[in-house]
DNA sequence: GTGGTCTAGACCACG
DNA sequence: GTGGTCTAGACCACT
């Protein structure tokens, strides 16, 4: 229902989770000032336990992008330009390796196109 | 000498130079029939435990890369071409977050002439 | 309570591990679906290392023979006809070397009668 | 010339050159009073270093299979029955792990029969 | 020197 | 509790 995580990625599943709300968050499929999924909602629709699901929103609270509220849940506060960023970096990160092995800048940009054609709503 | 590997990464540290060493394989920085260092030095090279670097090649050599020859070391035997495949799949996939996210294919493009920009040397 | 293995010889533990489990899945004693025991568990009962029946099961999944479930255990997936014919090839070599060294056919079959005598039971 | 040793097995190769020539003494390809191959010769045919079949020869002088004649090299002095009685244990083994996995008396005989089929000088 | 195995003990992620 | 990774240090076999 929601997003999909890869139990056998080295990446720890909390990690993952909130990878993914951040994502949201920027994207605007989470409205700020929304509520994201209950704790016991997501771990469900997850098929992941309870207390990942709550380490993950314990996380972002942390990092100040959801805020608890007492018997209702979380609401998402926003995000920083910081995730972008990051996310901008692990792209440099991928294209220097396979810079490194040789491929072509044209093999690059053919795949960039084939992500981006049926970007209808640019 | 070698490379470096990032202690603080998810991605365990045995599987950073599995990769590592196959990029270096595909990029030809490492010769078919010839040595890669030897366990003891790569450790040291690396700051890691020896243990770690013999887990990487003993991986390699199931997946066919390395082949192991007892008191003279490991020679390179080869790689397939799935590698580049899978590490193009690693491309599309921060592709599609970054899409996701709402970031322009113009901003892409960026990056990625930023990373080949000073590939006009051999 | 599990089964044992021979310290002494050449054969690392990690392998006879393996030997063992696979037999035991062959001849059902381990059921397809049920979980083996924990690697701390296997590793206390046969005064071995943790790492070391790590190393087993690690083996055995990249086999396909288990499948790990992270907190909660490794599941018995199956496995292929081929351990069988392995081990009739460990027969032939055995029964190659006696009879290169003069052992008559009569003995042998004695040893088999003898190893097989108690079958009656189901 | 004489055998071939299987590099890649957990049976370190001094041992399986004391296996072989002991089964060769037992059979009688090695007469009793008569000379081994010299050390570099061996290692020559065999591929493997002087050092190996050295230790080699070194274990059988122990166990007292091989006497040492300096400057001319190394005569066979006979062997014990133990051999086969280790041998005829190692078949044991093999036969319970076949049973165990549920194989057939039957099937057990077949190979045999297979093994001894062109035993024309029994 | 090389690889191969094993131990003892540690920390992390997950349920 | 579970598996997964890593370290430090040991011994063995082989060149």
């Amino acid at each position: 229902m929601w997003f999909y995580i890869d139990p056998t990625s080295h990446v720890p599943v909390y990690k993952q989770i909130c990878e993914k709300i951040k994502g949201m968050v920027i994207s605007g499929k989470l409205e700020i000032g929304g509520f994201v999924p209950s704790v016991r909602k997501l771990a469900k629709d997850l098929g992941v336990n309870v207390n990942t699901v709550a380490r993950a929103y314990r996380e972002l609270v942390n990092e100040g992008v959801l805020q608890p509220i007492k018997g209702e849940g979380y609401v998402v506060r926003g995000i920083g330009e910081d995730f972008v960023d990051e996310k901008l970096k692990d792209l440099k990160k991928v294209l220097f390796e396979l810079k490194a092995m040789g491929i072509d800048e044209m093999k690059i940009l053919e795949v960039v196109r084939e992500v981006f054609k049926d970007d209808i709503r640019g």
